[in-house]
DNA sequence: GCGACAG
DNA sequence: ATCTTGTCGC
C-alpha cells in the first residue's frame, strides 16, 4: 500500500475520488457471531498513535480480545481526511487479529462524507470487510434533530436530499450519534446493527470498549499485541 | 467573504 | 483527539 505520510491533501483527495466507486452500499444478510470495534488514541502534539480493535461476541457483546498496536503518523488531522491518519495503524491491528469479526464498527463516519469516503468506508474498501461508521459529531450533511426518546432517529442527507446515514438518539438525555454505512451494508442495516450494540451508554459497545482499550494502552495499562479478554 | 469542520 | 475542576441534574 501507499505511504500516506508522504501524501499531500490534493493527492489524498484524488485517492478518495478513485476509491468512492468501490464502496458497496447493499443490504447485509450474513450472520454475525463476532463484531469488532476500532479506535485510535494519541497524545496531543505527538506523532505516535495507539490503535486498537476490540473483538466481541454478538449479540451478547462480551469482549473476546484486544489487538493493540503503536505507529508513527505524520499526516495531519484535516477534516475529511481522517482515514489517512488512522487507517494505516488500524490495518496493523487488523492483521494482528487471530480471527476477523463479521462486522467492524469504526469510530468516525462511513459514506456520510463530502466524497462518500469516510474512514469506515476507506477501511472497508481496503480490506474488503463489512464496516459501519459511528461518529459523535456531524462532518457533512443536513438533518433534523431527532426526538428526545431513546431510539428516535432522523435521516442525514446530502445537499440533494440523498440519504447518507442516520442521526440516532442512542439514549435519553444525551446528544445523538451519527451512523452511516462503511462498506457492504446499507443505511437501514447499519442503523439496525448499531441499535443492537447500545447498552448503558451513549456510544455503541464496540467503539466504547475500543476507546477504553486504546486509552489504557497509551497510558501503559494494557500491553501491545493481541490479548484475550 | 463567511461559516462548517469526524478524530 | 487530550487536558482539566468544578458543577448540575437524574
Amino acid at each position: 500500500m501507499k505511504d500516506y505520510n508522504t501524501l499531500t491533501v490534493p493527492e489524498a483527495t484524488l485517492l478518495q475520488q478513485e476509491m468512492r466507486n468501490k464502496v458497496i452500499t447493499a443490504p447485509f444478510n450474513g450472520k454475525i457471531a463476532l463484531i469488532g470495534g476500532a479506535d485510535i488514541s494519541f497524545n496531543k502534539f505527538s506523532t505516535t498513535v495507539y490503535a486498537g480493535i476490540v473483538l466481541l461476541r454478538f449479540p451478547s457483546l462480551e469482549p473476546v480480545g484486544y489487538s493493540l498496536v503503536r505507529k508513527e503518523v505524520t499526516f495531519p488531522y484535516v477534516p475529511g481526511f481522517l482515514a489517512f491518519r488512522e487507517v494505516p495503524a488500524l490495518l496493523d491491528a487488523w492483521q494482528q487479529l487471530p480471527q476477523k469479526p463479521d462486522v467492524l464498527v469504526v469510530d468516525g463516519h462511513g459514506i456520510a462524507h463530502p466524497r462518500r469516503m469516510g474512514i469506515a468506508s476507506h477501511f472497508g474498501v481496503q480490506t474488503g470487510q463489512v464496516t459501519v461508521g459511528s461518529a459523535k459529531k456531524k462532518l457533512y450533511g443536513i438533518y433534523e434533530e431527532p426526538g428526545e426518546k431513546q431510539g428516535a432517529h432522523t435521516p442525514l442527507v446530502d445537499r440533494q436530499g440523498v440519504v447518507m446515514g442516520t442521526v440516532l438518539r442512542s439514549k435519553q438525555k444525551v446528544k445523538p450519534i451519527f451512523v452511516s454505512p462503511g462498506h457492504l451494508i446499507d443505511v437501514p442495516g447499519s442503523l439496525a446493527l448499531i441499535e443492537q450494540c447500545i447498552r448503558k451508554y451513549r456510544l455503541p459497545e464496540p467503539t466504547r470498549l475500543a476507546h477504553n482499550a486504546v486509552n489504557q494502552f497509551r497510558l501503559g495499562t494494557l500491553p501491545e499485541g493481541y490479548s484475550p479478554a
